[in-house]
DNA sequence: CGAGCACTTGAAAGATTTCAAGTCCAGTGG
DNA sequence: CCACTGGACTTGAAATCTTTCAAGTGCTCG
């Protein structure tokens, strides 16, 4: 399925300018606790594609990610596979990893992470209280998100899924401006995160190009009317 | 509300054999951290089919199931369902909550409930931290959980997703013995769960009786080939 | 220019749902 | 004690949604 998957094991001492965090509670605010980590952090760049961490893998560090997007993922026997999900400028990865890792980690488009070393984590953690609650609540919040998507998974139509994922990458994308969404990730990341094939999500963007509700040209794709998407992701509409 | 599918019967010394759902990451102290909140405790009976607690409620009790067995439910506007999960004696409801419950909790047959206030757990956590690290894993692990559960309905197939329900509720089900399932929820509970109808329920199980791989007899389910069941569960065989 | 890849589209197949009857009990009231 | 009734469960047939299979487009890159 990944044609090249390596790891990020290099890395380089370079600092990158760290842009300003989108406001959101998965993301690192001003004051943030998180921040005690700093001092422990490399910068990492991973090409597109390749892994930043497998499945099963001994969890050795927690990753920020500063720009690019990451997907999360498992693999069924049969090669089947499920993204849990995307990851952009300013969310944090493998901070809720209990010894292992859940899902692979790879890189959707080229990368820069801040990687920091689990251990370095945990032993702060151990001294500050407000770190650890910073991290139970990174956990609880990927939980909300991880149970919003079984509904998602379990109970909505296709058309339902891409109407909701339209929406949250118009959230969470920060190169969205003036409803124009510059995808990052492919028909067929998008047919493995919402439980479809990629002829599905292909046919119902063609369905929502053709009613007027979007433009989409290749990976671009303008939002022309977002009330329609959003009665369409409550099921309001089809 | 989320809910946290793991053992805690080790520090009431109560008798319900248990299977930590992920035994090498759940290092099992001499006496769990939790035990020091027993002393802030009711106990708690509820009727079938009453709410526990309800979605978007504030979270004002953390519970552990005594005995019986609770559902977490989301409702859609439309009425669409999606149960996350079924909780039985000695697991957990409400540790990973945020503030808020993601999920309401019913009863699904009659229950009785141990509950602990949300601002005593929270008080304790802030001066212990092997409670504080308790709470943590605790949402972790449910986390793990949802993600197993996201593959499960993002891409498994109605008979994939019966049969790996059934060996689930071998191992979770305290009453499992000599593989036969005294199952407390009904076809419209599991149905709702796995993200299916209860007709299609219906259909798997009966071709499972008719396979030979299952005895049926209204709640209760023999699993007279374990190996079949792990074989559909992964794709291996339909 | 040609190859490869991502994306699109159409048509047929297939899985699951929907609609429509039943069946089977458990609990109730005669 | 037994018929009755409502709810849970089953089953069949048709409808529907999504997938599968197949083919074609367009773009990028060497």
């Amino acid at each position: 399925m990944q044609a090249t998957t390596q790891r990020a094991e290099r890395f380089t001492g370079n600092t990158v300018a760290q842009r300003p965090a989108i406001p959101s509670l998965l993301k690192p605010t001003e004051r943030d606790a998180l921040a005690l980590l700093e001092q422990f952090g490399t910068t990492v760049p991973v090409h597109r594609d390749h892994e930043i961490c497998g499945e099963g893998d001994k969890a050795e560090y927690c990753y920020r990610i500063l720009s690019g997007c990451v997907r999360t993922v498992r693999l069924m026997e049969d090669g089947r596979r499920q993204i849990g999900e995307f990851l952009m400028a300013g969310d944090l990865l493998g901070f809720d990893a209990l010894g292992i890792y859940d899902f692979a980690a790879e890189a959707v488009c080229d990368v820069v992470l801040r990687r920091y070393p689990r251990r370095m984590v945990d032993a702060l953690a151990e001294n500050n209280f407000a770190l650890t609650r910073r991290l139970r609540d990174i956990t609880s919040i990927s939980l909300r998100m991880a149970n919003t998507r079984l509904v998602m998974l379990g109970r909505k139509t296709a058309s339902e899924r891409i109407a909701s994922f339209l929406l949250e990458m118009l959230e969470r994308l920060p190169t969205a401006r003036a409803n124009v969404l510059d995808l990052p990730m492919g028909r067929s990341d998008i047919a493995d995160h919402l439980g479809l094939t990629i002829e599905t999500v292909c046919r119902v963007l063609a369905h929502l190009r053709r009613e007027g509700t979007l433009s989409i040209d290749r990976s671009s794709i303008a939002v022309r009317d977002e009330a329609a998407l959003q009665q369409m992701a409550s099921g309001t509409r089809h």
